[in-house]
RNA sequence: GCCCCUGUGGCGGAAUUGGUAGACGCGCCUGACUCAAAAUCAGGUGGUGGAAACAUCGUGCUGGUUCGAGUCCGGCCAGGGGCACCA
């Protein structure tokens, strides 16, 4: 029996089958015990799985079954993020119809996720391209309609203008269309918004309150919603220089305190100021035209050169009516954040400064850092924005930034003009809204009618869901909903009268924000949710997914969340109690000379360490090793899922992704590492063998006593059983395998000792225990492999359906402490006393050391510091 | 550019959260078994010096706090994630 070798593909594919036919991972929703609810962010099925699906539902898997066995009824079900841009570039490309590319692939990931042994609950699969699913997003939109939370407003998209059609950041290549590789110009388009702003302070207040979340994610939220208090600030202009006699220019700043510091005003490309300004002035107009000719992303614009344009307007600087400033247009000024214009102090803001120096502006610094003398303190081409005391700034000279402000806002505030405060305090927020409407064919449709005379009519509930045509072609630039024949025209629900269809869908973002809501009951076809059932499962205990979804996922989650509950459909705030954010899967890169790319399954690997070469398999060409990277096609350092799978077997795959990197930082693939695993699953496998021969005459009954053998067994097997459920509460994945390693190799060496001698019954016992022990920590990372084992020791159940081992606490006491000695922070020696030792006689053990003694040269020690079982400290 | 994270032997990493740096694994070295190889088993393995005991250096760099710093604070360097239409 132990000489045999595991056969994890037969025995894989018999055990899945096992759980399959037995339902043991069907969730029930009426199961009275308590519930956990793990899920891992879904995929977008792309066709095949990829390592970091691998990882990401291994972990998942873990929780799941350590839940299950811990006595929780668990939810841990499967679906598919199914609507989005690659179907239609496959549709494009391959003249293949959206749907149809989606739904093979779905089948081929889900025939590639069930080989991974997964315990999910595939009954509730749901694909957020099914009608089922989107049907209720629809309804849901309404009801947010309803509830004042969408709003329909101008906003700008990349437009390729010979694909005749809006294109993703990601399709905006230099600013080129991917495609097409015409200039991308920007356009404004009025588009459907979610009013995610509406819930900015609460989304920011509430994320104190989600304790389970890495701060990291936290802290990038909080900055993401940008809270900002400062001042709105109403700057006169001089009507001698502006169009149609404009009086006024609202301004947003933080930096009120660097008033005195102003050296220009700018105005957003976008502002209806520059706007004004520009229609009697072409050089100006010509600038904003160039301004829109860069894409729309954020990193882009804050990258461009800063440039402006001089309107020749002057605006009057409030604390002074003979102090003019001119107005620019400057690229760099955003109209999505606060008014779209802002103050230039150059000395504090490197923008500023930037945007000064080349325009010749100057700078004033009126902020002094503490202990530089002011007279001195000049800027040049580094901004200061630290603390410090106001400096060439009238009234305000020697006060904080904090007293600066204060007095800047107070006066401003009790200054009339016109009827009304110059100033006034603000709180803003950098988050803007949600732009869900996407200008294309694969999502789901916005179910909204738009009629001449009744504007943006809803669709009644009673005609959704909106489906898709499925008539549809892509061999045209442009939206083919938009050019259907017969969608897109319909009656206007509200008149009978002519109308269109809204040809918009919605972000896939929308699709992602409710799909862990409508797993509690996806089979209710009448609403979005079963309330009760929501209420009782919700919120995710632990969510677990990549960290590239830190910002925009989550965020947009808890926003619809909320809206939700605004709509009646759940009855909480926060989806995700627990988040986890896992590492990516990178590999080693390998370079031809011609500087293309091979993959690591045609590459072979010779020598170790410093000395390792690659060769191209075929041809022996030797090829570079090239640094380690996330796996991506375009390297070409990619693994195949489906090839470990069939050569090492799901566990070995699973052990492998759960061992050595800890799960939040990235994993290196390696075929040592792999190969690892799979010697490490064969040893289990005979060592329980082993085991099970020496358990198979343990007695049935627990000995009374047991020998310092059987003790040693115990001891190691409790530890292990204490230390590997600490570390998987709290999803350390790495240390649990450390854990499991110790505890096989103290059990092998017992089994080759007893192999060696006549075996007492109390060890075999402990033998029995400690097998049963390690078969159960093993089974959430390796579930086949687990269940043949278990098998193997006798069991006709399924260790997937078994209690989790109970740990006797007092197997852990030690009665005697090993303390580390150091002598002026470093360790010189080692002390044993007694575990409940007090102080007084730790000193003296310690004081009495041979190499102590030696240490201090017969001087007496100034301190000793007895840190309670940790460590004593002598400082000589 | 802005926000966030990470950096420990040849490699992946551990370190009870301020208390023995290098657990555990990979690799490598030595031995056992074998005609031989693989597999397996036993032992060793941070650098430098030393036969050894031991000494000394050592957690990206640099400065600080502390009896004590991988861990806390300041400044740098390098790599990675996000930046609102990739998912």
């Amino acid at each position: 029996m132990s000489t045999e070798r595991y056969n994890a593909r037969e025995a894989e594919l018999r055990w899945q089958k096992v759980w399959d036919e037995r339902g043991v991972f069907a969730t029930r929703n009426d199961d009275p015990r308590p519930r956990y609810y793990v899920l891992e962010m879904f995929p977008y099925p792309s066709g095949r799985i990829h390592m970091g699906h691998v990882r990401n539902y291994a972990m998942g898997d873990v929780v799941a079954r350590y839940k299950r066995a811990r006595g929780f009824n668990v939810l841990h079900p499967m679906g598919w993020d199914a609507f989005g841009m690659p179907a239609e570039n496959a549709a494009i490309e391959r003249k293949i119809h959206p749907r149809a590319w989606t739904y093979d692939n779905i089948a081929a990931m889900r025939a590639q996720l069930k080989s991974m042994g997964l315990s999910l609950d595939w009954r509730r699969e749901i694909a957020t391209c099914d009608p089922s699913y989107y049907k209720h997003q629809q309804r849901m939109f309404l009801d947010f309609v309803r509830a004042g939370l969408v709003e329909r407003k101008k906003s700008k998209v990349n437009w390729d203008p010979v694909d005749q059609t809006v294109l993703a950041n990601e399709q905006v290549i230099d600013g080129r269309g991917w495609r097409s590789g015409a200039l991308v110009e920007q356009r404004e388009l009025t588009q459907w918004f979610f009013k995610i702003t509406h819930f900015a302070q609460e989304l920011l207040d509430a994320l104190d309150r989600l304790e389970r979340w890495p701060d990291k994610v936290r802290l990038m939220q909080k900055n993401w919603i940008g809270r900002s208090e400062g001042l709105l600030i109403r700057f006169e202009l001089d009507p001698s220089t502006t169009p149609k006699g404009e009086r006024e220019l609202d301004i947003f700043t933080t930096r009120h305190d660097t008033l005195f510091g102003a050296k220009f005003m700018a105005l957003s490309p976008d502002h209806p100021l520059a706007t004004a300004a520009a229609e009697k002035n072409p050089a100006l107009a010509k600038f904003i035209a160039e301004c829109k000719r860069h894409g729309t992303a954020q990193e882009l614009i804050d990258k461009a050169e800063k440039l402006g344009f001089d309107t020749g307007m002057k605006a009057i600087h409030p604390f002074d009516p003979d102090w003019k400033l001119p107005v620019y247009v400057a690229n760099f000024v955003l109209m999505e954040y606060g008014t779209g214009a802002i103050f230039g102090c150059p000395a504090h803001d490197p923008r500023d400064l930037e945007f000064s120096n080349k325009y010749g502006l100057g700078n004033t610094p009126v902020v002094c850092p503490p202990g530089q003398d002011p007279a001195k303190f000049v800027i040049t081409d580094v901004a200061y924005d630290g603390d410090g005391r106001l400096i060439n700034s009238r009234f305000l000279d020697g006060m904080t930034i904090e007293q600066a402000k204060d007095e800047v806002a107070r006066r401003l505030e009790t200054t009339l003009h016109g009827n009304r405060p110059v100033a006034q305090r603000q709180v803003n927020f950098r988050l803007r809204d949600w732009g869900i409407s996407r200008q294309r064919y694969w999502g789901c449709p916005i179910p909204i009618i738009h009629c001449e005379k009744c504007g943006a009519v809803p669709v009644p509930e009673q005609h959704l869901p909106v489906t898709l045509p499925d008539d549809v072609t892509f061999d045209r630039p442009g939206n083919p909903l938009d050019r259907h024949p017969s969608w897109k025209p319909v009656t206007c629900p509200a008149c009978g009268g002519e109308a269109r269809r809204e040809t918009d869908t919605m972000d896939t973002f929308v699709d992602s924000s409710w799909y862990f809501v409508r797993f509690t009951d996806p089979w209710i076809a009448e609403a979005p949710t079963q309330r009760e059932i929501a209420d009782a499962w919700m919120p995710v205990d632990q969510y677990i997914g990549g960290i590239e979804h830190a910002i925009l996922h989550l965020l947009y989650s808890r926003f619809f969340t909320r809206a939700m509950k605004v709509a009646g459909h759940v009855g909480l705030d926060e989806p995700f109690a627990g988040l986890f954010t896992q590492g990516m899967v990178v590999h080693e890169t390998y370079q031809k000379a011609d500087g293309s790319w091979a993959a690591p399954t045609e590459v072979k690997i010779e020598g170790a360490d410093d000395h390792r070469r690659a060769a191209l398999i075929a041809t022996g060409e030797a090829v570079q090793i090239g640094p380690i990277e996330k796996m991506s096609k375009s390297k070409r350092n990619t693994v195949d899922p489906d090839d470990i799978i069939s050569s090492y077997g799901a566990d070995v795959a699973r052990w492998f992704m759960l061992s050595d990197s800890p799960p939040d930082r990235d994993v290196n693939w390696t075929e040592r590492g792999v190969q690892g695993a799979w010697r490490f699953a064969q040893r289990l496998w005979r060592l329980i063998g082993d085991c099970s021969e020496i358990a198979a005459s343990a007695p049935a009954e627990r000995p009374q006593a047991f020998g310092q053998s059987a003790l040693d067994v115990r001891r190691a097997a409790h530890k292990a059983l204490a230390r590997v459920s600490d570390e998987i509460e709290k999803l350390h994945f790495n240390v649990c395998v450390a854990q499991i390693y110790e505890l096989t190799n103290e059990l092998s060496e017992a089994v080759n000792n007893a192999k060696q001698r006549t075996v007492t019954a109390d060890l075999r016992w402990a033998i029995r225990e400690a097998a049963e022990i390690l078969v159960a920590l093993f089974h959430p990372m390796m579930p086949h492999l687990a269940e043949e084992c278990y098998a193997v020791l006798g069991h006709d159940t399924l260790v997937a359906q078994q209690e989790w081992p109970e740990l006797e606490p007092d197997l852990l006491v030690e009665d005697t402490i090993t303390l580390p000695v150091q002598v002026n922070g470093r360790k010189r020696a080692d002390v044993t006393v007694a575990r409940d030792a007090d102080q007084q006689h730790v000193e003296a053990a310690v004081l009495a050391l041979p190499l102590v003694q030696r240490a201090l040269e017969g001087k007496r020690p100034k301190r000793v510091i007895v840190v309670p079982q940790r460590i004593v400290n002598i400082v000589a």
